[in-house]
DNA sequence: CCTCGACATTGCGCCAGCGCAAACTTCCAC
DNA sequence: GTGGAAGTTTGCGCTGGCGCAATGTCGAGG
């Protein structure tokens, strides 16, 4: 529940071109909040009340079937924007977003969003290109889930996340949160054992 | 290469909560073109050079992998914009487009998008509720290759079709245009084998 | 009317990946 | 430590859907 200084978000795509004292204006509707490790942010079907904007931590947005079977959309990256279906038209939330790490966001309420982006149209161009960005790694997957098995599936999901929140160390290249197999499982469209199969063959 | 009457295009969602004096500025940035049937509009990988509102036919986005299999992304209905990358982003197009039947298209330079955005702050607004819908769409498709068997994926792609473009008629309904077992394979992820297959057990 | 080419169907063999059950490994919590 | 819960690996049988080849259907052009 504390201010926000522009300095640490000025530099974010969604502020590209913006002035620093738009930018501030910006922040100041809004406040920043802890979550905590497996917090539930928002929930799909739940009527869209915020928008959030991730600082630090991690943020996984799942969908889940008619039939229970959970799918993971995508991991949030910091710097990102998330929760935006108020943007895009919708009235609900189209996936659930969990905490994957004690994490740190900034939040809107979704009634203010109209008048930001009358106040700054910079603000909607730049969600556009975020939004566009987050439809070809749509469109990607797609193209994958129709053409490749799940080797080279699960090889690009990694590498996804290894492009989005990968750290490089000593002994190579690490992602800095908790991934377990039921993950990898969810986000390839695989089950939990063929995924060990797979990464076992790979020692 | 005919000028645009506003009357044709202000109802659409693109021009949503634009003036009409607006909307007409627009339109005189623009021409309309005829595109004969299975004549390609723009490649998957070309330099982004114009973008474009389908006035009248039907368009189909494809993306080809490198190991030279295509993938039907989406079939563009009337009224929709097609070919934005420059709006999100990217300097070549990420699929290809071809016009199913004779179609007829509006064309504007890439070049005027940002002037565009800039003076008419909506059309930003209202592309990032096309681009939310699309990205929505995307993910209940990856969300569908995930969890759901060929069956269940040709009904829903079918079902897809006939609410964008389906006609109703006497027997039934009817989608106005051409479509193959192939083109159903390349929407689903399957086979020509196994759709035509599947599509014989439902008569 | 016949031919040719494009598309569709069908039979058959095969295998990637699933489902399930059982064993093994980690990591807490007490 | 010890017990238990959660996560992972592995063996095994089964099957949905693929690949290919052969055959059937339909429409357009000579």
């Amino acid at each position: 529940m504390s201010a926000v200084d522009s300095s640490m978000v000025a530099h974010l795509p969604l502020f590209e071109s913006l002035y620093t004292a738009a930018c501030e204006a910006i922040l100041r509707e809004t406040h920043s909040i802890r979550v905590p490790k497996n917090k539930v942010i928002f929930e799909q079907g739940e009527d869209v009340h915020s928008f959030y904007l991730l600082l630090h931590g991690h943020i996984r947005a799942t969908k889940m079937t008619p039939a229970g079977e959970q799918v993971i959309v995508r991991y949030v990256a910091t710097g990102e924007i998330f929760g935006i279906g108020q943007a895009m038209g919708l009235t609900t939330y189209p996936a659930t977003a969990t905490a994957v790490d004690d994490s740190v966001v900034l939040v809107w309420p979704t009634t203010i969003w109209t008048r930001l982006v009358a106040d700054y149209p910079a603000l909607a161009a730049n969600t556009l290109k975020t939004v566009g960005s987050r439809l070809q790694e749509a469109h990607t997957r797609v193209v994958e889930m129709s053409t490749q098995q799940v080797e080279q599936r699960v090889a690009h999901a990694l590498l996804r996340l290894i492009n989005q929140s990968g750290r490089k160390t000593a002994q190579g290249v690490e992602i800095d949160f908790q991934l377990s197999r039921q993950d990898i499982a969810e986000m390839t469209g695989a089950t939990v054992f063929t995924v060990s199969r797979t990464l076992s063959t790979w020692e």
